[in-house]
DNA sequence: CCCAAACGGAACGAAATGTTCTGTTCCAAC
DNA sequence: GTTGGAACAGAACATTTCGTTCCGTTTGGG
């Protein structure tokens, strides 16, 4: 019971670490200008056990955008490692990135914290494996569409939020299916157009957000 | 000089009915949780200049979502009036509405105030014509595509924020022109694939964001 | 010439929020 | 069993922000 599993209050810190990250993520993408406060009553601890983890406000956002940032790279890289055919994976691409919505967490949360040299190299290294990821998808796109596009595509799908994140999730997978085929060089859909997945949205989930 | 051409102070206050308000959309478009004194900065007008016509941020937070439901109707009669093609009466309308920008003081509004009766039914009436234009064109819209699509669609269209704010305008026709193309019905693409319209976003303006 | 409309902006109070600090709990080593 | 210290909860604090009020000034029409 001393290094494989940790009992007692280490066995607390050791979780603590996981849930306030968790916390962290569901309340800047929810609301990138959130107090402190709100993540630590979201996590279920007090406010120090943030201060314990993080020098300050800055400091945790800096590693949330990092966080994000490496599984944006390592979805990267699994894109390009998928063998299938070029137009599959580049759609199975973005739909992972909605899925991750690691956009919330560095291009929202850009102009919060002043970014480090380690997020620099991130970003830049991110920048080189999506145009690889273009190039590879290029004579599948029509003509007139850019890398930067995928970026302006890909945050304006993550800004629709609607109903809880479950939820949220789905309409965005719907718009993304619908913004792949505008992408699509015109032409090529062998297999016909897809179906738009989950429902479509509804009146009342419109109105509702007139009430919050 | 008396009903006609005012002078001097009224003159001046009259002008200033006007500023206040052009300077309230910008400001609250930019940022919907701006406080008043960048709105009065912004016309270049004292806070008092505000306080005397509007009681409360409330007030002129509701006068301008009353402004953009009007804005919206009219577009919409508008639209509705239109002899042209319904596929192109259609593609005008969502377009004249990326322009007139009232999206942003309306959905994004939405929960910062409490909305009197007469903006529920401002926003009935947009929803009935809103449903008008859409049975038009539906025979020429992909099936699948409900009514409520627009208004999701609309949002993320102007969601987009990039540069200043003509840059931005055309970044959103951009977006705009794709989005059209998916929700057409497949097959009826008379003239071919539109051009998409403007110059593509850069990677320098992407970046910028990382400083401000 | 004068009063009131119109205005500019300082002043005020309430609320929000990042950070620090105090008291407490609980595990682990001795 | 005792105790030192890590971990924690949350009150307290200082600062900032922001909506609103208020006071002094300007100005133009009668």
């Amino acid at each position: 019971m001393t290094t494989k599993a940790l009992s007692g209050r280490q066995a607390q810190a050791a979780r603590n670490d996981e849930v306030i990250l968790a916390a962290a993520r569901a309340v800047f993408i929810a609301d990138p200008g959130a107090p402190i406060a709100a993540v630590a009553e979201r996590a279920g601890v007090g406010i120090s056990a943030l201060y314990r983890r993080y020098a300050s406000k800055e400091e945790l956002l800096r590693k949330l955008c990092s966080d994000g940032l490496a599984r944006y790279i390592a979805e990267s890289e699994k894109a390009l490692a998928d063998d299938r055919e070029p137009w599959v994976a580049f759609g199975a691409f973005l739909h992972a990135l909605v899925d991750a919505d690691t956009n919330s967490l560095t291009q929202r949360l850009a102009g919060t914290f002043t970014p480090t040299p380690d997020l620099w190299q991130d970003a830049a290294r991110a920048g080189e494996l999506n145009q690889a990821i273009y190039e590879r998808t290029k004579e599948h796109l029509r003509p007139g569409i850019v890398v930067e596009d995928l970026a302006v595509i890909l945050e304006q799908i993550t800004s629709i939020k609607l109903g809880d994140e479950a939820r949220t999730n789905q309409l965005r997978h719907r718009y993304l299916t619908l913004m792949l085929e505008a992408m699509r060089r015109p032409g090529e859909r062998p297999g016909g157009e897809p179906e738009l997945p989950g429902p479509p949205p509804s009146g009342a989930e419109l109105t509702d957000r007139w009430r919050a």
